[in-house]
DNA sequence: GTGAAAGCGCTAACAT
DNA sequence: ATGTTAGCGCTTTCAC
């Protein structure tokens, strides 16, 4: 039932070899003529090859493994969609694997992975190395994307999180602003830093030396943004903008603020960083830095083929800058107030329904 | 380099077919002292089939298609991760394809997947349906699920939005309010017929006469459910109560309320459709019928694999319920206000890292 | 410029 | 209970 490449050959009244090379426009010299009739057998019979006997043959699945934390987790889709988009371009699919943060899940999808002959593999925010695992990411070309503790390391895509935290200090600096307050996220994890010293550097930039009662520690949830923001509005000198180390903790600022009569941003400046979806949808919509995801899924695409292809051996870690995105939270208006429609349907929708019961 | 079986046949001291029979316990009777020889030897050389060849020959790859709408849209990511969890235990992996509505790319997607020779097909969310890709699905084992305009049709796992909308209405109900308006979806979804259909029930149920006046046109988008509680709110007898069709135009509903002085829950109940993430961070967090997404991709890849092997050809249509998800905005307090943390990392995370470096 | 034939690594029918 | 062998569909030397 299924048509094959002899069939197509035979259609063609040629041989199986000379069918291969018509149909992967190979190198090889070959008449034009017969080129096209074989051509026209395959649509003819609409041949597709099997690319399972292909992948055993040439050794290559076009296929490359991605690792991920949970693909429930915000950053993980658009990194994914980052890197697919990249991909099908070269003719390569992915296959994902969900870990949960668990290094013996992590170990099996690489065996599963590697078994099944796939190219490389791209391991996404997988924070767990042991060196079992590293063994078995041996001689197989692979690149890590965004990171939770570590150093970024050779081979690495991470977010310039210090890049960005300066947009967003400069652009409150810029607005006349201060006293600028910093919340913290979790200690050790590479963001906090890196937002942290972004903070700081800024501030120096400016001249102005940072003030440590206007940092505070958050632990990435809402509740965290909102028990920083009534400290620091208690103070004697209270802040006049805050910058939070994510969208969560600046949601919580913001209900803080509001929850004392103020009102944001005339009484408050706030500003994020991640950009998830609903900081277009709160109100006020909260000015934030965005968060690469796609970028970053492309790039370590790229590389990781380049690598496959011969390209390329070990990169040097690569940071991708995130754009600072201007809403309603920092003081400058745009106008009437506006939400944001959905974001997956901003630039991709395209419905073109051909129903047909 | 890489370890064949062949590697460990020698090792064992046996042929390959007896390797092979070991290593997949097959029912084939054999002496369990060579079973063990091969086993050992296989452990030794850590080896592990390649499932390329072994796909060619048995003519099943163990894995299954799944074409998307586009990974970024919000209920992609639990739907997948529901197939990924059900198709895992039994040694399945997935391939994403993102579609972007369009039907052409839909039907390269198809083409792509089949010859890989995957074993089933699910379509998610496409409502585009030529009569070119139903040719292409053809004799392979396929499941649609969610759907956007279609009337459920055999093969397909779809959410029950009556059943959802009903649960919604009668809290209400329950709380003791008579006027309960509902904002609608965009027209023609079913989810938008089904989402009304249960609110009309419900209240036929509870022998109220519907009001058409309280039924309010609105687009999904935060701002229609804020423009439809804007006229709702200045009617002569108000609502005390909205069932916004999804939780984006319940926050708009909020902001509307809460722009003209009222307090929610207080002075207007709220519930929303969806369970979106921001649903549990806003605030007042937002009542809500979940969309059983992850349940949803779950029945469909066992719907999927029981046909793949046999054992059905074409199920009915399955309609999967959602649960009702209490929160603060339609009146009924949990205590103290509460944000509730990040959704991935709720059930899976557990993170035991091994760090390396 | 085209064809014949080997072989990728595995499973399964067939022989012993 | 174990071994021998054919062959899945394709690419790619090697011969002509």
């Amino acid at each position: 039932m299924p048509v094959r490449l002899t069939d197509v050959a035979d259609l063609a009244g040629v041989s199986l070899s000379t069918a291969s090379r018509a149909l992967n426009d190979s190198d090889h010299p070959m008449n034009d003529q017969t080129r096209q009739a074989v051509l026209a057998a395959a649509k003819q019979l609409g041949y597709g090859p099997n690319i399972v006997a292909r992948s055993l043959r040439t050794e290559r699945t076009l296929t490359v493994g991605i690792v991920v934390e949970n693909i429930l987790s915000p950053f993980i889709p658009p990194i994914i969609r980052g890197i697919q988009d990249s991909i099908d371009e070269h003719g390569y699919v992915s296959i994902i694997m969900n870990v949960d943060w668990d290094a013996e899940n992590e170990l099996r999808a690489i065996k599963t992975l590697n078994n099944r002959q796939i190219d490389g593999i791209i391991l996404v925010e997988s924070c767990i190395r042991n060196s079992e695992e590293v063994a078995e990411l041996k001689d197989k070309p692979h690149v890590f994307v965004h990171r939770l503790f570590d150093v970024p390391s050779p081979g690495s895509v991470v977010p310039d999180d210090h890049h960005g935290a300066k947009l967003a200090v400069n652009h409150l600096l810029k607005l006349g602003h201060r006293r600028i307050a910093f919340i913290n996220g979790l200690e050790n994890w590479a963001a906090t830093i890196d937002r942290l010293k972004g903070y700081n550097d800024a501030l120096a930039d400016a001249d102005l030396n940072a003030d440590s009662t206007l940092i505070k520690d958050g632990d990435w949830n809402v509740q965290s943004g909102y028990r920083a923001v009534k400290e620091l509005l208690s103070l004697a000198e209270p802040p006049t903008a805050v910058f939070a180390g994510n969208d969560l903790m600046a949601l919580g600022a913001i209900y803080a603020a509001q929850e004392l009569g103020m009102q944001v941003p005339r009484d408050l400046a706030v500003v994020g960083y991640d950009d998830r979806d609903f900081a277009g949808f709160v109100r006020p919509s909260i000015t934030t830095v965005q968060m690469p995801c796609e970028e970053m899924g492309r790039k370590s695409a790229e590389i990781l083929l380049s690598i496959v292809n011969g390209q390329m051996t070990q990169s040097e870690a690569l940071f991708v800058p995130g754009q600072l995105i201007v809403r309603e939270s920092c003081g400058v208006s745009k106008g009437p107030w506006e939400f944001e429609p959905e974001r997956a349907s901003l630039t991709r929708q395209k419905r073109t329904s051909v129903r047909i019961q």
